[in-house]
DNA sequence: AGAATAGTGTCTCTAAGACAGTATGAT
DNA sequence: ATCATACTGTCTTAGAGACACTATTCT
Protein backbone atom coordinates (compact mmCIF):
# COMPACT_ATOMS: atom_id res chain seq x y z
CA UNK A 1 0.00 0.00 0.00
CA UNK A 2 1.35 3.96 -1.43
CA UNK A 3 0.63 6.72 -0.74
CA UNK A 4 0.82 10.04 -3.29
CA UNK A 5 3.43 12.57 -1.53
CA UNK A 6 4.21 15.54 -3.60
CA UNK A 7 7.60 17.44 -2.33
CA UNK A 8 7.12 21.53 -1.00
CA UNK A 9 8.30 23.93 -2.94
CA UNK A 10 12.05 24.87 -1.71
CA UNK A 11 11.53 28.71 -1.74
CA UNK A 12 12.51 30.51 1.36
CA UNK A 13 9.50 32.02 2.57
CA UNK A 14 7.28 28.75 1.90
CA UNK A 15 6.17 27.19 5.20
CA UNK A 16 8.12 23.54 5.63
CA UNK A 17 9.74 23.94 2.08
CA UNK A 18 11.44 21.22 0.46
CA UNK A 19 9.30 18.40 2.62
CA UNK A 20 7.11 16.35 1.49
CA UNK A 21 3.16 16.43 1.70
CA UNK A 22 -0.14 14.49 1.04
CA UNK A 23 -1.05 16.49 -2.53
CA UNK A 24 -3.51 19.21 -1.76
CA UNK A 25 -4.03 22.68 -2.08
CA UNK A 26 -6.52 25.80 -1.97
CA UNK A 27 -9.62 25.78 -3.18
CA UNK A 28 -9.99 27.96 -6.71
CA UNK A 29 -13.64 29.43 -5.88
CA UNK A 30 -14.01 29.99 -9.82
CA UNK A 31 -12.63 27.01 -11.03
CA UNK A 32 -14.55 24.34 -7.78
CA UNK A 33 -17.66 23.67 -7.51
CA UNK A 34 -17.44 22.21 -4.72
CA UNK A 35 -14.84 20.71 -2.29
CA UNK A 36 -15.40 17.01 -3.85
CA UNK A 37 -14.32 18.91 -7.22
CA UNK A 38 -11.29 20.48 -6.08
CA UNK A 39 -10.36 16.88 -4.03
CA UNK A 40 -10.26 15.76 -7.76
CA UNK A 41 -8.75 18.19 -9.44
CA UNK A 42 -5.77 18.20 -7.06
CA UNK A 43 -5.45 14.77 -7.15
CA UNK A 44 -5.61 14.79 -11.37
CA UNK A 45 -2.78 17.44 -11.71
CA UNK A 46 -0.72 15.15 -9.99
CA UNK A 47 -1.55 11.80 -11.43
CA UNK A 48 -3.64 12.39 -14.19
CA UNK A 49 -6.07 10.07 -13.09
CA UNK A 50 -9.44 9.95 -12.53
CA UNK A 51 -10.32 7.96 -9.35
CA UNK A 52 -12.58 5.49 -8.54
CA UNK A 53 -13.17 5.52 -5.31
CA UNK A 54 -12.77 9.31 -3.12
CA UNK A 55 -14.15 9.77 0.37
CA UNK A 56 -14.46 12.32 2.50
CA UNK A 57 -12.22 11.71 6.11
CA UNK A 58 -12.95 14.67 8.06
CA UNK A 59 -11.49 18.46 8.56
CA UNK A 60 -8.86 19.63 10.62
CA UNK A 61 -9.03 23.35 11.72
CA UNK A 62 -6.70 25.06 14.80
CA UNK A 63 -4.23 28.17 14.81
CA UNK A 64 -0.98 25.58 14.84
CA UNK A 65 -1.25 22.97 11.87
CA UNK A 66 0.15 25.89 9.44
CA UNK A 67 3.17 28.62 10.69
CA UNK A 68 1.04 30.96 8.57
CA UNK A 69 -1.81 30.79 10.90
CA UNK A 70 -5.74 29.37 11.79
CA UNK A 71 -6.12 26.84 8.55
CA UNK A 72 -8.21 24.31 8.21
CA UNK A 73 -8.07 21.41 5.58
CA UNK A 74 -10.91 18.81 4.38
CA UNK A 75 -9.38 15.43 3.97
CA UNK A 76 -10.68 12.98 1.01
CA UNK A 77 -8.66 9.61 0.34
CA UNK A 78 -8.44 8.04 -3.27
CA UNK A 79 -7.93 4.45 -3.80
CA UNK A 80 -6.06 3.90 -7.36
CA UNK A 81 -5.44 0.41 -8.80
CA UNK A 82 -1.04 0.25 -8.87
CA UNK A 83 -1.33 -0.13 -12.35
CA UNK A 84 -3.13 3.17 -13.48
CA UNK A 85 -0.51 5.71 -11.97
CA UNK A 86 1.36 7.61 -14.30
CA UNK A 87 2.50 10.96 -12.20
CA UNK A 88 2.95 14.11 -13.18
CA UNK A 89 4.90 16.46 -11.82
CA UNK A 90 4.60 19.92 -11.92
CA UNK A 91 2.84 22.91 -10.58
CA UNK A 92 3.69 23.89 -7.15
CA UNK A 93 5.29 20.59 -6.53
CA UNK A 94 8.55 19.97 -7.72
CA UNK A 95 8.37 16.44 -7.04
CA UNK A 96 5.91 13.17 -6.56
CA UNK A 97 6.06 10.18 -5.86
CA UNK A 98 4.62 6.83 -4.20
CA UNK A 99 5.91 6.33 -0.74
CA UNK A 100 5.23 2.75 1.10
CA UNK A 101 2.63 3.03 4.24
CA UNK A 102 4.04 1.20 7.33
CA UNK A 103 1.55 0.74 9.98
CA UNK A 104 -0.01 4.18 9.21
CA UNK A 105 2.77 6.15 8.09
CA UNK A 106 5.17 7.22 5.89
CA UNK A 107 9.27 7.13 6.53
CA UNK A 108 9.20 10.37 5.98
CA UNK A 109 8.93 13.13 7.96
CA UNK A 110 5.93 14.72 6.28
CA UNK A 111 5.11 18.58 6.05
CA UNK A 112 2.42 20.41 8.32
CA UNK A 113 0.19 18.03 10.58
CA UNK A 114 0.11 15.68 7.24
CA UNK A 115 0.96 12.72 9.56
CA UNK A 116 -1.63 12.99 11.67
CA UNK A 117 -3.91 13.52 8.53
CA UNK A 118 -2.55 10.43 7.03
CA UNK A 119 -3.02 7.87 10.07
CA UNK A 120 -6.76 9.61 10.00
CA UNK A 121 -7.63 8.56 6.72
CA UNK A 122 -5.64 4.86 6.56
CA UNK A 123 -7.43 4.14 9.98
CA UNK A 124 -10.80 4.84 8.39
CA UNK A 125 -9.47 3.01 5.09
CA UNK A 126 -8.63 -0.14 7.31
CA UNK A 127 -11.87 0.04 9.37
CA UNK A 128 -14.05 0.33 6.40
CA UNK A 129 -12.13 -2.82 4.28
CA UNK A 130 -13.49 -4.54 7.54
CA UNK A 131 -16.95 -4.52 6.39
CA UNK A 132 -17.08 -3.40 2.59
CA UNK A 133 -15.43 -4.26 -0.68
CA UNK A 134 -13.34 -1.17 -0.92
CA UNK A 135 -9.86 -3.10 -1.80
CA UNK A 136 -11.88 -3.81 -4.77
CA UNK A 137 -11.20 -0.38 -6.19
CA UNK A 138 -7.33 -1.29 -5.79
CA UNK A 139 -7.62 -3.97 -8.45
CA UNK A 140 -6.45 -4.33 -12.10
CA UNK A 141 -9.61 -5.31 -14.89
CA UNK A 142 -9.31 -8.81 -14.25
CA UNK A 143 -7.69 -10.57 -11.14
CA UNK A 144 -7.70 -13.74 -9.65
CA UNK A 145 -9.50 -14.19 -5.22
CA UNK A 146 -5.91 -14.66 -4.06
CA UNK A 147 -4.67 -11.77 -5.28
CA UNK A 148 -7.79 -9.75 -4.17
CA UNK A 149 -7.48 -11.52 -1.12
CA UNK A 150 -3.76 -10.73 -1.11
CA UNK A 151 -4.59 -6.53 -1.50
CA UNK A 152 -6.85 -7.13 1.70
CA UNK A 153 -3.95 -8.49 3.67
CA UNK A 154 -2.15 -5.61 2.80
CA UNK A 155 -4.59 -3.27 3.60
CA UNK A 156 -5.56 -4.78 6.61
CA UNK A 157 -1.67 -5.53 7.64
CA UNK A 158 -2.89 -8.99 8.79
CA UNK A 159 -3.73 -12.61 6.92
CA UNK A 160 -6.85 -13.63 6.24
CA UNK A 161 -8.70 -16.72 6.51
CA UNK A 162 -8.97 -18.14 2.68
CA UNK A 163 -11.72 -20.14 2.78
CA UNK A 164 -13.56 -17.73 4.95
CA UNK A 165 -12.96 -14.95 2.26
CA UNK A 166 -14.07 -16.89 -1.05
CA UNK A 167 -17.06 -17.65 0.64
CA UNK A 168 -17.48 -14.18 1.98
CA UNK A 169 -17.05 -12.48 -1.35
CA UNK A 170 -18.69 -14.77 -3.78
CA UNK A 171 -21.98 -14.36 -1.97
CA UNK A 172 -22.59 -10.83 -2.62
CA UNK A 173 -22.65 -9.77 -6.35
CA UNK A 174 -19.42 -8.40 -6.15
CA UNK A 175 -17.84 -10.27 -8.55
CA UNK A 176 -18.55 -11.64 -12.36
CA UNK A 177 -16.01 -15.31 -13.55
CA UNK A 178 -14.39 -13.98 -16.77
CA UNK A 179 -13.69 -16.96 -19.09
CA UNK A 180 -9.87 -16.52 -18.72
CA UNK A 181 -7.34 -18.23 -15.74
CA UNK A 182 -3.96 -16.72 -14.91
CA UNK A 183 -1.54 -19.19 -15.85
CA UNK A 184 1.60 -19.86 -13.69
CA UNK A 185 3.77 -22.93 -12.42
CA UNK A 186 0.73 -24.47 -10.83
CA UNK A 187 -2.90 -24.65 -11.04
CA UNK A 188 -4.14 -21.77 -13.01
CA UNK A 189 -6.77 -19.42 -11.16
CA UNK A 190 -9.79 -18.53 -12.02
CA UNK A 191 -10.18 -14.21 -13.25
CA UNK A 192 -12.77 -12.41 -11.93
CA UNK A 193 -14.16 -8.86 -12.62
CA UNK A 194 -16.25 -6.79 -11.09
CA UNK A 195 -19.99 -6.47 -11.82
CA UNK A 196 -20.09 -3.30 -11.03
CA UNK A 197 -16.58 -0.77 -11.12
CA UNK A 198 -18.51 2.01 -9.14
CA UNK A 199 -20.33 0.04 -6.57
CA UNK A 200 -19.13 -0.54 -2.86
CA UNK A 201 -20.70 -3.88 -1.24
CA UNK A 202 -21.40 -3.72 2.14
CA UNK A 203 -20.70 -7.19 4.04
CA UNK A 204 -23.28 -8.44 6.82
CA UNK A 205 -20.54 -9.02 9.21
CA UNK A 206 -17.45 -7.17 9.84
CA UNK A 207 -14.53 -9.68 9.82
CA UNK A 208 -13.26 -10.84 13.26
CA UNK A 209 -10.91 -8.07 15.17
CA UNK A 210 -7.61 -8.93 15.57
CA UNK B 1 -35.31 12.44 18.79
CA UNK B 2 -35.39 15.63 18.73
CA UNK B 3 -32.72 18.41 17.56
CA UNK B 4 -32.07 21.44 18.61
CA UNK B 5 -33.00 24.46 16.17
CA UNK B 6 -32.84 28.38 16.40
CA UNK B 7 -34.17 31.06 14.27
CA UNK B 8 -32.11 33.06 12.32
CA UNK B 9 -32.38 36.91 12.75
CA UNK B 10 -35.53 38.89 10.73
CA UNK B 11 -32.83 41.46 9.68
CA UNK B 12 -33.77 42.19 5.77
CA UNK B 13 -30.09 41.89 4.78
CA UNK B 14 -29.88 38.42 6.78
CA UNK B 15 -30.38 35.48 4.44
CA UNK B 16 -32.83 33.04 5.47
CA UNK B 17 -33.94 35.53 7.69
CA UNK B 18 -36.89 33.71 10.14
CA UNK B 19 -35.91 30.74 8.74
CA UNK B 20 -35.12 27.49 11.74
CA UNK B 21 -31.66 26.53 11.18
CA UNK B 22 -29.18 24.22 12.86
CA UNK B 23 -27.27 25.67 15.73
CA UNK B 24 -23.90 27.21 14.01
CA UNK B 25 -21.38 30.37 13.14
CA UNK B 26 -18.60 31.77 12.11
CA UNK B 27 -15.23 30.00 14.16
CA UNK B 28 -13.75 32.55 16.05
CA UNK B 29 -9.46 32.74 15.40
CA UNK B 30 -9.17 34.14 18.44
CA UNK B 31 -11.29 31.93 21.28
CA UNK B 32 -11.32 28.49 19.28
CA UNK B 33 -8.41 26.73 19.55
CA UNK B 34 -9.93 24.22 17.16
CA UNK B 35 -13.18 23.37 15.16
CA UNK B 36 -14.31 21.12 18.08
CA UNK B 37 -14.22 24.07 20.67
CA UNK B 38 -16.05 25.96 18.03
CA UNK B 39 -18.75 23.71 18.05
CA UNK B 40 -18.91 22.99 21.83
CA UNK B 41 -18.54 26.88 22.08
CA UNK B 42 -21.71 27.20 20.00
CA UNK B 43 -23.69 24.71 21.56
CA UNK B 44 -23.16 25.63 24.61
CA UNK B 45 -23.98 29.13 23.98
CA UNK B 46 -27.27 27.91 22.96
CA UNK B 47 -28.36 24.57 25.53
CA UNK B 48 -25.36 26.09 28.25
CA UNK B 49 -25.09 22.08 28.26
CA UNK B 50 -22.03 20.10 28.04
CA UNK B 51 -22.14 17.51 25.74
CA UNK B 52 -20.92 13.98 26.79
CA UNK B 53 -20.34 13.23 22.60
CA UNK B 54 -19.86 14.84 19.85
CA UNK B 55 -18.91 13.62 16.15
CA UNK B 56 -17.89 15.35 13.43
CA UNK B 57 -19.89 14.53 10.84
CA UNK B 58 -18.32 16.05 7.77
CA UNK B 59 -17.50 19.27 5.72
CA UNK B 60 -20.19 20.83 2.85
CA UNK B 61 -18.22 23.42 0.67
CA UNK B 62 -19.98 24.76 -2.55
CA UNK B 63 -20.90 28.24 -4.06
CA UNK B 64 -24.34 27.55 -3.92
CA UNK B 65 -25.29 26.77 -0.39
CA UNK B 66 -24.96 30.37 1.34
CA UNK B 67 -26.32 33.46 -1.07
CA UNK B 68 -23.65 35.61 0.30
CA UNK B 69 -21.04 33.38 -1.62
CA UNK B 70 -18.65 30.15 -1.50
CA UNK B 71 -18.79 28.58 2.34
CA UNK B 72 -17.91 25.46 3.80
CA UNK B 73 -19.97 24.17 7.27
CA UNK B 74 -18.66 21.61 8.99
CA UNK B 75 -21.23 19.84 10.59
CA UNK B 76 -21.12 18.24 14.31
CA UNK B 77 -23.68 16.02 15.93
CA UNK B 78 -24.07 15.81 19.77
CA UNK B 79 -26.13 13.41 21.74
CA UNK B 80 -27.83 15.31 24.83
CA UNK B 81 -29.82 13.40 26.97
CA UNK B 82 -33.70 14.92 27.48
CA UNK B 83 -33.50 15.37 31.32
CA UNK B 84 -30.33 17.73 30.68
CA UNK B 85 -32.03 20.70 28.34
CA UNK B 86 -31.89 23.74 29.29
CA UNK B 87 -32.30 26.11 26.80
CA UNK B 88 -31.55 29.84 26.16
CA UNK B 89 -32.22 32.13 23.53
CA UNK B 90 -30.08 35.33 22.59
CA UNK B 91 -27.14 36.13 20.40
CA UNK B 92 -27.79 36.53 17.08
CA UNK B 93 -30.85 33.91 17.36
CA UNK B 94 -33.80 35.25 18.14
CA UNK B 95 -35.49 32.04 19.24
CA UNK B 96 -34.60 28.03 20.42
CA UNK B 97 -36.59 25.53 19.99
CA UNK B 98 -36.01 21.53 20.01
CA UNK B 99 -37.71 19.87 17.09
CA UNK B 100 -38.80 16.38 16.44
CA UNK B 101 -37.14 14.14 14.08
CA UNK B 102 -39.40 12.71 11.53
CA UNK B 103 -37.57 9.81 9.51
CA UNK B 104 -34.47 11.83 8.78
CA UNK B 105 -35.95 15.53 8.52
CA UNK B 106 -37.74 17.70 10.65
CA UNK B 107 -41.35 19.76 9.83
CA UNK B 108 -39.69 22.93 9.71
CA UNK B 109 -38.05 24.16 6.27
CA UNK B 110 -34.66 25.00 7.46
CA UNK B 111 -32.36 27.97 6.39
CA UNK B 112 -29.48 26.74 3.66
CA UNK B 113 -28.49 23.50 2.99
CA UNK B 114 -29.31 22.88 6.14
CA UNK B 115 -31.94 20.07 5.41
CA UNK B 116 -29.69 17.72 3.54
CA UNK B 117 -27.07 18.51 6.51
CA UNK B 118 -29.83 16.94 9.24
CA UNK B 119 -30.08 14.17 6.82
CA UNK B 120 -26.76 13.60 6.92
CA UNK B 121 -26.34 13.57 10.69
CA UNK B 122 -29.29 11.14 11.28
CA UNK B 123 -27.98 8.91 8.60
CA UNK B 124 -24.26 8.88 10.32
CA UNK B 125 -26.06 8.00 13.67
CA UNK B 126 -28.62 5.76 12.50
CA UNK B 127 -25.44 3.69 10.73
CA UNK B 128 -23.65 4.18 14.30
CA UNK B 129 -26.52 2.88 16.17
CA UNK B 130 -26.80 -0.37 14.61
CA UNK B 131 -22.98 -1.46 16.18
CA UNK B 132 -22.18 0.80 18.97
CA UNK B 133 -24.14 2.13 21.96
CA UNK B 134 -24.50 5.82 21.45
CA UNK B 135 -27.89 5.63 22.55
CA UNK B 136 -26.63 5.26 26.15
CA UNK B 137 -25.43 9.07 25.87
CA UNK B 138 -29.25 10.01 25.40
CA UNK B 139 -29.96 8.14 28.86
CA UNK B 140 -30.44 9.77 31.87
CA UNK B 141 -27.98 8.85 35.00
CA UNK B 142 -30.18 5.37 35.74
CA UNK B 143 -32.09 3.49 33.20
CA UNK B 144 -33.85 0.06 32.92
CA UNK B 145 -32.69 -1.83 30.02
CA UNK B 146 -36.48 -1.29 28.66
CA UNK B 147 -35.61 2.19 28.75
CA UNK B 148 -32.11 1.58 26.61
CA UNK B 149 -33.40 -0.66 24.00
CA UNK B 150 -36.66 2.47 23.40
CA UNK B 151 -33.80 4.88 22.76
CA UNK B 152 -32.42 2.64 20.77
CA UNK B 153 -35.82 1.88 18.71
CA UNK B 154 -36.37 5.31 18.18
CA UNK B 155 -33.26 6.70 16.87
CA UNK B 156 -33.36 3.24 14.95
CA UNK B 157 -36.93 3.63 13.76
CA UNK B 158 -37.97 0.36 14.21
CA UNK B 159 -38.62 -2.54 17.24
CA UNK B 160 -35.91 -4.54 18.43
CA UNK B 161 -35.94 -8.20 19.31
CA UNK B 162 -35.88 -7.73 22.98
CA UNK B 163 -34.00 -11.01 24.29
CA UNK B 164 -31.19 -10.63 21.39
CA UNK B 165 -31.37 -6.88 22.59
CA UNK B 166 -30.73 -7.44 26.61
CA UNK B 167 -27.85 -10.63 25.46
CA UNK B 168 -26.20 -8.33 23.26
CA UNK B 169 -25.83 -5.51 25.72
CA UNK B 170 -25.25 -7.12 28.49
CA UNK B 171 -22.54 -9.17 27.02
CA UNK B 172 -20.34 -6.47 26.87
CA UNK B 173 -19.30 -4.03 30.25
CA UNK B 174 -21.71 -1.04 29.10
CA UNK B 175 -23.63 -1.59 31.80
CA UNK B 176 -23.81 -2.08 35.64
CA UNK B 177 -26.22 -3.13 38.04
CA UNK B 178 -27.55 -0.10 40.68
CA UNK B 179 -29.09 -1.96 43.78
CA UNK B 180 -32.49 -0.42 43.21
CA UNK B 181 -35.32 -0.68 40.75
CA UNK B 182 -38.38 1.07 38.77
CA UNK B 183 -41.31 0.34 40.22
CA UNK B 184 -44.68 0.69 38.46
CA UNK B 185 -47.80 -1.26 38.24
CA UNK B 186 -46.14 -4.11 37.50
CA UNK B 187 -43.51 -6.19 38.42
CA UNK B 188 -40.37 -3.07 39.13
CA UNK B 189 -37.12 -3.81 35.92
CA UNK B 190 -33.77 -3.36 37.63
CA UNK B 191 -31.51 0.28 36.91
CA UNK B 192 -28.44 0.12 35.82
CA UNK B 193 -25.88 3.01 34.78
CA UNK B 194 -22.90 3.24 32.36
CA UNK B 195 -20.10 2.04 33.59
CA UNK B 196 -18.05 4.89 31.80
CA UNK B 197 -19.93 7.96 30.62
CA UNK B 198 -17.01 8.41 28.36
CA UNK B 199 -16.93 5.46 26.24
CA UNK B 200 -17.99 4.40 23.46
CA UNK B 201 -18.56 0.24 22.93
CA UNK B 202 -18.70 -1.28 19.53
CA UNK B 203 -20.50 -4.49 19.31
CA UNK B 204 -18.88 -7.43 17.14
CA UNK B 205 -22.19 -7.95 14.57
CA UNK B 206 -24.23 -4.52 13.76
CA UNK B 207 -27.49 -5.21 13.77
CA UNK B 208 -29.42 -6.96 10.93
CA UNK B 209 -30.13 -4.88 8.45
CA UNK B 210 -34.26 -3.75 8.05
C1' DA C 1 -57.57 -13.33 39.68
C1' DG C 2 -56.10 -10.33 36.03
C1' DA C 3 -53.31 -6.87 33.83
C1' DA C 4 -48.99 -5.29 32.70
C1' DT C 5 -44.45 -5.24 32.15
C1' DA C 6 -39.80 -7.66 33.35
C1' DG C 7 -37.06 -11.11 32.25
C1' DT C 8 -35.59 -16.16 30.53
C1' DG C 9 -35.12 -20.77 27.82
C1' DT C 10 -34.25 -22.56 23.84
C1' DC C 11 -34.37 -23.39 18.94
C1' DT C 12 -32.96 -21.80 14.36
C1' DC C 13 -30.03 -19.57 11.21
C1' DT C 14 -26.10 -17.23 9.25
C1' DA C 15 -21.59 -16.51 8.49
C1' DA C 16 -16.80 -16.47 10.28
C1' DG C 17 -12.81 -19.32 11.59
C1' DA C 18 -9.98 -23.50 11.50
C1' DC C 19 -7.92 -26.75 9.02
C1' DA C 20 -7.39 -30.84 6.45
C1' DG C 21 -8.32 -32.52 2.24
C1' DT C 22 -8.52 -32.70 -3.07
C1' DA C 23 -7.54 -30.64 -7.91
C1' DT C 24 -4.76 -29.19 -11.66
C1' DG C 25 -1.32 -27.20 -13.81
C1' DA C 26 4.22 -26.96 -14.79
C1' DT C 27 8.64 -29.25 -14.53
C1' DA D 1 6.46 -38.08 -9.27
C1' DT D 2 6.93 -33.69 -7.16
C1' DC D 3 5.97 -29.07 -6.28
C1' DA D 4 3.14 -25.16 -6.03
C1' DT D 5 -0.79 -22.99 -5.81
C1' DA D 6 -6.06 -23.27 -6.50
C1' DC D 7 -10.01 -24.67 -4.56
C1' DT D 8 -13.44 -27.43 -1.44
C1' DG D 9 -15.58 -30.16 2.58
C1' DT D 10 -16.83 -29.95 6.90
C1' DC D 11 -16.73 -29.07 11.79
C1' DT D 12 -16.90 -25.47 15.35
C1' DT D 13 -18.31 -21.20 17.21
C1' DA D 14 -20.49 -16.65 18.09
C1' DG D 15 -24.19 -14.11 18.10
C1' DA D 16 -28.69 -12.43 16.01
C1' DG D 17 -33.63 -13.46 15.54
C1' DA D 18 -38.00 -15.70 16.82
C1' DC D 19 -41.05 -16.68 20.11
C1' DA D 20 -43.08 -18.95 23.82
C1' DC D 21 -42.54 -19.21 28.41
C1' DT D 22 -42.03 -17.76 33.48
C1' DA D 23 -41.68 -13.95 37.21
C1' DT D 24 -43.18 -10.16 39.95
C1' DT D 25 -45.45 -6.31 40.99
C1' DC D 26 -50.00 -3.59 41.21
C1' DT D 27 -55.00 -3.17 41.33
Amino acid sequence: MQVLLVKRPSARNEPFADHWALPGGFIDLDRDADLEACAIRKLKEKTNVATPYLEQVGTWGNAERDPRGWSTTTVYFALIAADATALLAGGNATDVKWATVEGNRVRDKLAFDHTELLRAAVNRLRSKVEYTSLPAFLMPNEFTLTELQRVYEITLDRTLEKKAFRTRVLATDLLEEVPRRREGANRPAQLFKLKNRKRTVFFARALQRE
